[in-house]
DNA sequence: TTGTAAATCGTAATGATTTTGAATTAGAAA
DNA sequence: TTTCTAATTCAAAATCATTACGATTTACAA
């Protein structure tokens, strides 16, 4: 998702333009991974030192509840990332070097549907962790 | 894992049999289930009023170790269970309704380091949530 | 320009987990 | 059995991420 993208989706739920709400998007659209509360943090106190963390995290769930950012969880901590611009369901390959991001298009659920025919399934969690080509060089 | 197993192997590591670990490692024979460290508290402090998470996290840390338990990570809480007997890879549906477990035997691993031929495939997790058949009705 | 709901600030509370250090205990050896 | 030693336990405090709260400030529409 792109900044205006975003902004469309915030005016029209009749939220507000911030000057936080404005860096916090930024931060996502310049980095194509996920960040943690903290990360936001340490870069946005440069420029408002008196950042809070109420502010912080009740954006990123605004975001999330609005389907501006995904969120996941690593090493129990909360991650966020830009949502995706893919219509089609899929998951992420998770670079753990370098933090970036690869497209899978690959679902093994209907096959479980099928095995578990008597199961209501309403949600699932497939990520993949290692080290992209970069990275391993 | 049974207990007569799980045992044998604690006591391989040099590892000694204690009151509060037999108590624990039954709660894991009972419930077939994922369990927090409160969980367990909660049931263990009824026995031992002085229990204190110290020695639950240790050992549960311990078992997981030793590949006795196993553990994920719902709802940003550590939750452990008895390590699956089952050789094969595999992996788990999870009721959200009573936690109950079901062993799915898919992994759609090979598909996808087909996929990524360039990338280096550490680890994964999958794992799907919903109803059981019981909590259905 | 002004009124008002929304957003932010600064800080304190919460909750899970980890650590610490002293006291206790289990199991091995004499 | 007694003694020794390392492992274990207890209790409390520290840590870390996250959430909550009252007071203040701000965005923006009328």
């Amino acid at each position: 998702m792109n900044l205006t993208k975003a902004w469309e989706v915030l005016k029209n739920e009749g939220f507000k333009k911030t000057d936080k709400r404005e860096q916090i998007l930024e931060l996502f659209e310049e980095n194509d991974r996920y960040l943690t509360a903290k990360d936001l943090l340490n870069v946005m106190k440069k420029d408002y030192p008196g950042m809070s963390f109420d502010t912080i995290y009740r954006n990123l769930s605004t975001f999330v509840e609005l389907g501006i950012l995904e969120e996941t969880e690593l090493s129990g901590e909360r991650h966020f990332r830009m949502q995706c611009e893919t219509d089609h369901h899929h998951h992420h390959f998770i670079c753990m070097s370098c933090g970036k991001i690869k497209e899978i298009h690959i679902c093994p659920m209907d096959a479980v549907q099928e095995k578990l025919p008597a199961y209501q399934i309403d949600n699932h969690k497939l990520e993949i962790y290692g080290k992209c080509p970069e990275c391993i060089a």
